[in-house]
DNA sequence: GCAATGGCTTGACTTAGATCAAATCCCGTT
DNA sequence: AACGGGATTTGATCTAAGTCAAGCCATTGC
């Protein structure tokens, strides 16, 4: 059961605090298996508990009247997702669907508040999780209403970079569909970024590998925006 | 005292859970004093502790590197703000500033999570807190990547209808340009869309006093997004 | 081996909205 | 009442990115 540690772990500003007993929150979790592409909840659904990926991963997003998706997040191993209204009432506000064949845990909520109040330092947890998650959003408000797409993408690889040790040869963890979704475009505009990218050799494209070949120019790309014409 | 009580009493959720001290929480708040237009932090600035608007108003936004304004939030009276970076560390990730005179307590972080620890429900409420901004946000990713600019106009006019409770009147509490930031959007954009709402008859607009005219309409144009060409 | 399905790419076209520049309005001061 | 400066409006233009329509892999199943 260790590998649910995240949940609870991810915060080390309260590390003066007690350890949790992982027995008390998982003895309180309902096990679900989804297949990919099965949906877990939908926008607007009354909410009476949230959910951690146990295995596989899981998708958070909004559809338009058009059927364009956003993809407001993904989740993996160990994290929660949809606590939001176990918090604040009322009902989800997004659509979650597997991606992959997953195991989910279910939470209800009742159980979990009356946890909560006996284990403050669950509390602390969750409000570092929840913090780092606005933050997140923070910058994805940014992203959409300040940058233009290829420097949300250069962002985006800069980010991989990070999570993968490998500096200058990440690789897609998602389908470039999923990609264009997450950073609020479209599939065939994605693929356009991708070619001018690497027309101007930031980028070498190989199915989901990308070779970072100019690392500099990304971070500038991703901050100062403006990806010029290939000059020859 | 009484007016800061919205921080505590945001949540009627866990009504069952014991009366806050007020006191409690105020002793350990440092009182400001801020003119209009003053900043109270700047995005990357370190954070020990975090805020609550007293008097006033406050807006959180970002800047693009050409200078574009996107506004994440505008806090009055009771509000709480910057608590991200007390609980999931690092940095403010946004500019606060003050857009009116106003009076802000700063909490300074430890003395607040100590407090939190002895609290339980304070945890929860909190939590509440968070919960609901973690909600705007997603509607705010919602609308700046799927949704066109007359459509979150439109959304805006809704929301505050309801806020208001004079249903066909509302006043804007913001100048329109900042509400330009606040939808993503440039004045010029703003203004021209208002132009074509009213050239529509779906509101009519004098300064910042905006006439509901057709309600129905409005609620169609905020969520099948599109406001079509007047004819004639 | 060869449909066939889904993911990806490409091209031609359209459009929402940003930019730039110039009035004009509005309001608190002097 | 005249002044000055910010807020708002308007017009002309430009551009990023979405839409529509085809074609192209590349895998999976038959």
């Amino acid at each position: 059961m260790k590998q649910y540690i995240p949940l609870l772990s991810q915060s080390t500003l309260f590390g003066g605090l007690p350890e949790v007993q992982l027995d008390d929150i998982l003895a309180i979790a309902a096990e679900k298996t989804m297949n990919n592409g099965e949906m877990i909840f939908f926008e607007g659904d009354p909410a009476d508990g949230f959910y951690m990926v146990a295995a596989g991963m899981v998708k958070i997003y909004k559809l338009s009247p058009n059927g364009k998706e956003q993809i407001l997040h993904m989740f993996g191993p160990g994290e929660p997702f949809g606590e939001v209204p176990v918090f604040a009432g009322g009902v989800f506000p997004a659509n979650a669907e597997a991606v992959k064949n997953s195991t989910v845990l279910f939470f209800p909520r009742k159980k979990f508040v009356d946890l909560v109040s006996e284990k403050p330092y669950l509390a602390l947890n969750m409000l570092a999780v929840l913090s780092k998650r606005l933050r997140h959003f923070t910058i994805q408000v940014e992203n959409l209403s300040l940058k233009e797409v290829p420097a949300r993408l250069a962002g985006y690889f800069l980010l991989l970079s990070e999570e993968q040790k490998n500096t200058r040869h990440v690789t897609l963890n998602i389908s470039k569909g999923q990609l264009a979704g997450f950073l609020g475009t479209i599939p065939e505009t994605l693929s356009r970024m991708l070619r001018k990218m690497s027309d101007q050799g930031l980028i070498e494209v190989e199915g989901r590998k990308i070779r970072l070949t100019d690392y500099d120019g990304l971070i500038d790309l991703a901050d100062t925006g403006r990806l010029e014409a290939a000059e020859i």
